[in-house]
DNA sequence: TGCTTGTTTTT
DNA sequence: AAAACAAGC
């Protein structure tokens, strides 16, 4: 091989997987033993604003963190399979490498990329590094994709424990070519209104130092009281890994080993690491079926749900959206997802409820709001999850399940503190109240400086006639299957 | 990973 | 009077 042809670099496309550590397809390329260069193409108009400006800085500390290894970052923005041909041709690369991707779009689109990049001659490799198994890997006794998922976690829990992660290579040769390139300001990923930034910088650090020290903090805190804590939002028992697994700053077989390491060595009590790992094994059960069913962000999974009878009352959504429903549970967990980007799990589950079962709003509509405003909007757990809260999707919940949200508040947020951090006007009435203002008599409300209607809402809907609307809409369903 | 209503049991 | 239980949604 002459200089020029041992002087053909090696492209990193980056995608879903913005980290240095256990990195396939980074060990890859760095074993090529050719000067490399790192990719990254934004070319996916489906990006929410929080999940934009999430992706603004993990990229700036990538860029960082491969320029420390003298290996530069090029941005592109266009359809990617262009973008990835065009930087190809003109590098005159002899290798592109990337990790997969699973949603239909991706995978329809890498796997033509691949074929013409191979076609013009270069070597094509993709690597899994985003999921613990393969989505058509894992199969039923008789062969096919799972639908429950009691058994999809046990077949992976017994078969497809995670290899050990690879760590990161300890150098890296870049490309001193001089190659065009968008700079990060260019791209455009930051929200137009700085507050909502400031709310979203308050609460994350992107990034994959984040990331570790994020799974750091939660081992050394949360763990220990995981599967007793979790459902209580003021708990700060949550990893809040989500978002750094979704921009994949962080590999979920690190965090499923770096979790099993630290139960075996520290004594932590019995059924957490069993319920945490079971938390990740829910993220690949949607992988797996989004996989299977790639419509599955779109229609519902479940097709005799076609048939439901939704309201889709467009002010009711907007209250919901804004957190004015007039049930506190409800309206402070709208309010974290504005404020933080993100939202406890528990407080999804009630909110999400609230808008299908009692607003009777369509579960895209609100599937479209969290992929908005989720810092973790991820396609294939949102679309997963919200097609279970509303009953059309795979092993969901059954139609007569209906949370109430009153219960549910003084279950959860006991001592009211959550309610009361992002429902600040109702912080002074008592916790008998809090989450039923309107049972509370007026000489309480007055002492609270609360008036129903003005200073917050008054129900939108009543649970109990709700209630009984969803039932009846939900029977249309058994009554035409 | 529920709620409601009606009934029975316990204090 | 309250708590526990059962059944249907």
């Amino acid at each position: 091989m002459d200089d020029a042809e041992q002087n053909r670099p090696t492209i990193i496309w980056f995608r879903n997987d913005l980290r240095l550590a256990d990195n396939p397809a980074l060990a890859r390329a760095a074993s090529s033993r050719r000067p490399l260069i790192a990719l990254h193409v934004l070319d996916d108009c489906y990006l929410g604003g929080a999940t934009r400006w999430w992706l603004h800085h993990s990229l700036a500390k990538l860029g960082e963190r491969l320029a420390g290894h003298g290996v530069p970052l090029i941005l592109r923005r266009g359809p990617a399979r262009e973008e990835v041909i065009s930087l190809a041709l003109e590098t005159r690369a002899a290798n592109v490498f990337w990790n997969r991707r699973y949603d239909p779009h991706g995978i329809a689109a890498d796997s033509d990329l691949k074929e013409k990049l191979r076609a013009a001659g270069l070597v094509v490799e993709s690597f899994n590094s985003n999921l613990i198994t393969e989505p058509w890997e894992v199969k039923t006794s008789s062969g096919g994709p799972f639908r429950v998922f009691t058994p999809f976690w046990k077949a992976l829990r017994a078969h497809y424990v995670p290899a050990k992660p690879i760590s990161e290579p300890s150098t890296l040769e870049g490309s001193t070519a001089s190659i065009p390139s968008l700079r990060l300001e260019d791209m455009d990923l930051l929200p137009r209104k700085p507050d909502w930034a400031n709310g979203l910088r308050g609460t994350w650090c992107p990034g994959e130092a984040g990331a570790r020290d994020r799974l750091q903090r939660f081992l050394a805190d949360g763990f220990a009281q995981y599967a007793d804590c979790r459902d209580f939002p003021a708990a700060g028992a949550t990893s809040m890994l989500s978002p750094h697994l979704r921009f994949g700053e962080i590999s979920p077989r690190r965090i499923w080993h770096a979790a099993s390491l630290a139960a075996a060595r520290r004594d932590i009590p019995e059924g957490n690491l069993d319920k945490f790992l079971s938390e990740l094994a829910w993220r690949e059960f949607s992988y797996h079926l989004l996989f299977h069913n790639p419509d599955l962000p779109r229609e519902n999974f479940q097709r005799k749900f076609d048939a439901f009878p939704w309201a889709n009352n467009e002010a009711a959504f907007r209250a919901w959206t804004k957190g004015r429903t007039g049930y506190p549970i409800v309206d402070a967990g709208m309010r974290e997802l504005w404020q933080t980007g993100t939202m406890h799990n528990r407080v999804r589950m009630i909110a999400a409820s609230f808008l299908i079962k009692h607003l009777l709003v369509d579960w895209r509509k609100g599937a479209e709001w969290f992929r908005d405003t989720l810092v973790d909007a991820d396609i294939a757990s949102n679309s997963a999850s919200w097609q279970w809260v509303a009953g059309s999707g795979a092993d969901a919940a059954p139609y007569f399940r209906i949370f109430n949200p009153v219960l549910q508040g003084e279950k959860f947020d006991p001592d009211g503190s959550y309610t009361r951090r992002f429902v600040p006007e109702l912080a002074g009435l008592p916790d008998r109240y809090l989450f039923r203002p309107f049972e509370a008599p007026e000489s309480v409300l007055a002492k609270a400086g609360v008036t129903l209607g003005k200073t917050y809402p008054s129900p939108i809907v009543d649970h109990g006639l709700a209630r009984d609307r969803a039932l009846q809409a939900f029977q249309t369903l058994s009554a035409a299957a």
